[in-house]
DNA sequence: CTGGATCCTATTCGATACTG
DNA sequence: CAGTATCGAATAGGATCCAG
């Protein structure tokens, strides 16, 4: 098969951004904060909250940490009674929406063969 | 902004395949074991082991098991002794790789950006 | 409105020991 | 070789209350 594939992080346990990326990409919020914000393009706090269904107050405010930390995401305080913070994509951050999409299209175009897949396997184990 | 991106889950939350498919796509091992198999077409328990730096023993069984559930890896196993199994990817797994390496390739790309967008942000905190 | 701080639970994951 | 079983530590994540 295709052996250039690899280079990756067989052997470079601290230093293998897949692993960090992914970490990232995966946790249960990031991504859809991502989404949404490529969607609407400028957010305030609550906005995301309702948008994001199920997310709570904390995880959203860890989240948009994360991701204003690593750059993907910025934020604009305006210094008023009562406050507003408006978050948008960097263009870092837009950067990784394409990818993120591309996985988001796989996801919808599959789920129904992996539904499948997952109730003749969980009938086989009950036999 | 673009508008027609919004096919997702505002409100959908027990179907939503975003959600479902990147929790597997992001947990810990799963796209890496995805990625060693689309690297190296057939791969015994072992080999992916040793692959797969850092994973241990019980994670690789409830990765692949769940991979397999998932029809996205097919396990081959030959009765005799010693036991040998192996594993290559579905076609449905190999339709995922394309995807994962978008993601990849973004993340190789992007990561010094990320660190050092880490780094300014531990920065301003500690000030 | 936008969070910070705290408490508490559930899940994840690694280490270890054992098995056909 | 290819797992299974069990234990415990660490982490993630939700609920609630509080604050500028």
């Amino acid at each position: 098969m295709k052996k250039e594939i690899s280079r990756k992080c067989e052997h470079d346990r601290d230093n293998c951004p897949v692993k960090d990326v992914l970490n990232r990409v995966g946790d249960k919020w990031s991504m859809l904060t991502v989404i949404m914000l490529a969607d609407h393009g400028v957010l305030r706090f609550n906005e995301l909250h309702q948008l994001i269904d199920g997310i709570s107050q904390k995880m959203l405010t860890v989240t948009l940490k994360t991701l204003e930390a690593d750059g993907l995401v910025s934020r604009k305080m305006y210094t008023q009674i009562p406050p507003k913070v408006e978050y948008t994509l960097t263009s870092l951050g837009e950067s990784l929406v394409p990818s993120l999409l591309h996985l988001y299209d796989w996801a919808n175009t599959h789920m129904p063969e992996i539904k499948a897949s997952r109730e003749r396997y969980e009938k086989n184990i009950s036999l």
